[in-house]
DNA sequence: CTAAAGTACTTGGCTATACATAGTACTTTC
DNA sequence: GAAAGTACTATGTATAGCCAAGTACTTTAG
């Protein structure tokens, strides 16, 4: 029990909840995810990322279209789909009550109830 | 992969980061971290909350006395142990760093960077 | 005094996410 | 056409939280 490891299970959940953010604003691929989550000191690897972008597209919350590159293969450039939007408008109510209620506990002062 | 699933996903983590402020708080026992936890719209269940407990004392952030009870069998009252202050001082930079870069992504304006 | 109900804590099996690591496939460059 | 670079894929591991059943002690009822 460290806190890198605790770190790593913060993340859980969270970080899907971002890729669907950066999606939402506009087609991008893997390697501008990683760019934008690096930058957001969101650090995550290639191993992680492209198993949950898998997963949202088996999901139906996503959908690519192959891209021709001046420079290397081909890439999948991703969008949301109407079920992904409704999808991510749930969840930001998800994680708006989480963090509110760990205002709650963590503003809460010193009191025996 | 539903609203529900995330939900407890995004949990993860968090959850010890509260117990390990109510605990901070004071000496408490788990009917009462479950009753904050409940007054927060943190649903947790028992069978969460007593392993997570046994978790953080074998790792010696928490440590407990036994109470007799004037209804029913003895509580365990938990404190922080000093490792466990600092655990928690530790936590909480995390969290909040969490926090900020999650708002980042989320509060993004539309950019193609 | 025994049986039932209530409270507190324990345990084992299940699922899903993130990570580490290695591997495949295509393109450009020398 | 071999090497290097880019993009994507696949497999195995660890761990948190959940479900559900179970243990142990205490009080209350008949």
């Amino acid at each position: 029990m460290n806190l890198e490891n605790t770190q790593v299970q913060m993340r859980k959940g969270i970080l899907e909840y971002c890729i669907l953010h950066i999606i939402a604003r506009g087609e991008v691929y893997a390697s501008d995810m990683l760019g934008e989550l690096t930058a957001a000191k969101m650090i995550v690897v290639e191993g992680t990322l492209y198993p949950l972008l898998t997963r949202l597209k088996n999901a139906g919350l996503v959908e690519y279209k192959w891209v021709e590159s001046k420079s290397g293969p081909p890439r999948k450039y991703y969008k949301l789909t109407e079920i992904g939007t409704n999808f991510l408008s749930g969840l930001t109510d998800t994680w708006d009550d989480l963090i509110h209620s760990t205002e709650m506990i963590t503003n809460h002062t010193k009191t025996n109830v």
